[in-house]
DNA sequence: GCCGGAGCGGCAACAACCTGCCATCGCCGC
DNA sequence: GCGGCGATGGCAGGTTGTTGCCGCTCCGGC
């Protein structure tokens, strides 16, 4: 693993904290976009780089997180975005759109998820100037269409109650109109509520809301 | 854990198989209902009681076994299921409708299986005989209704080639018109595949059939 | 009391989906 | 060749899902 390469490979986040552990905790501008709370999380977790940021001041590094709406379904997941924030002084913003899942250390380092081979997910490493320019204008324009966590997390509170029971009545198969009365509500209201939680989920049919909602065991 | 109670609930199918591995082993009579091959795969699998059944010859022993249609989707677990019945010469039908995991050992004692606790499933032991009856009476029923598995298998034979990439389709999103043209196929016939699909999973809805697609791991 | 905003739920128009019907076509077996 | 059989795909008519619109009610602020 020459450390001139423009593009390096990595398996599993232990190689790929190996590289780049003291890239991270001494940048000072680190943007991510995650699906969900475990991709990076033990890279923060994990001794010296969760101590490097204790170290420093909010205002020394800029952190920014990108995440997807659906996991804002999950109560618990969502209080963990929280705390996230609130502990290393990070900004969230949450985006319904499909996103992968990259790391950009001070516009000069771009790592993104690749996919899972026998249990341990490649990640590309990639230092090329051109490339992680591109990459970084990308996640700019993800980042400006995202929604502030608050603002969002406001919007969906209530969603997140109901939640639990239109899942519950859709992946029954139970129709609209029998759903709604169920739950005591006009059929207008719970086709509201099932296309918020699509919106949520990032899906453009039921079909897809399904998947989306058992790959997050929401069902 | 008092032998002569009508009721015993036990623990893990580790637990359940010394309960009764002596009497399956000895049992002339066996039916037995599952959603997946998991669920009583270990018991078969397990020493002493495959090594009786390998004893007897074909026609000792009555095997039944039922299992759901959305199992053959999966051209992995269907070929199991062709194995499995070859081996023990065990009768496999296939039905469309949800099934409770069930075995029954000579109509005078029942196992259901209940909720996956601490990672460990409880399993309902019965011996009373109106308990047993009952539950008989539901599972010749339901054997009736069954479909024998060579019958479905050709019936869905095709199914299961195109399946994959309709499922594809169908969890990106994708409207049925621009599906259909995509597979070169007319919206009818897609949309005919569709529903072989959903009967298939047993899903009354788009949206369940999400679900179940994803429970499968078909997508 | 009055106002404004938010949520609800009926209505309606439209899009999407589901299904029965049937003309058509290719593929056998005769 | 011919008739039967199964698959196809267009069409039609029905059901279900999606969305904008609007009047209604409830509430908090004034």
């Amino acid at each position: 693993m020459q450390t001139g390469e423009v593009v390096t490979i990595v398996h599993g986040e232990r190689e790929l904290m190996e590289r780049t552990a003291h890239l991270m905790a001494s940048a000072t501008d680190v943007a991510c976009a995650a699906n969900d709370l475990a991709t990076w999380a033990r890279a923060q977790a994990s001794g010296e780089l969760a101590e490097a940021m204790r170290i420093r001041r909010p205002g020394d590094v800029r952190i920014r997180k990108v995440y997807r709406s659906a996991l804002l379904l999950d109560p618990v997941a969502a209080q963990g975005l929280a705390r996230d924030r609130d502990r290393h002084g990070a900004q969230v913003r949450i985006t319904s759109d499909e996103i992968n899942e990259t790391i950009i250390l001070d516009r000069r380092l771009v790592v993104l998820a690749g996919d899972v081979r026998a249990g341990q997910r490649s990640y590309s490493v990639i230092t090329q100037r051109e490339t992680v320019q591109g990459v970084t204008s990308l996640f700019e324009a993800a980042w400006r269409s995202a929604t502030e966590l608050d603002v969002y997390d406001n919007r969906i509170a209530e969603i997140r109650q109901l939640a639990p029971q239109v899942l519950d009545l859709l992946s029954q198969g139970v129709k609209d109109e029998t759903a709604a009365r169920t739950l005591g509500l006009g059929v207008r209201t719970y086709r509201r509520r099932v296309a918020e939680l699509m919106d949520a989920l990032g899906a453009g049919s039921r079909f897809q809301a399904g998947v989306r909602a058992r790959e997050l065991g929401l069902v």
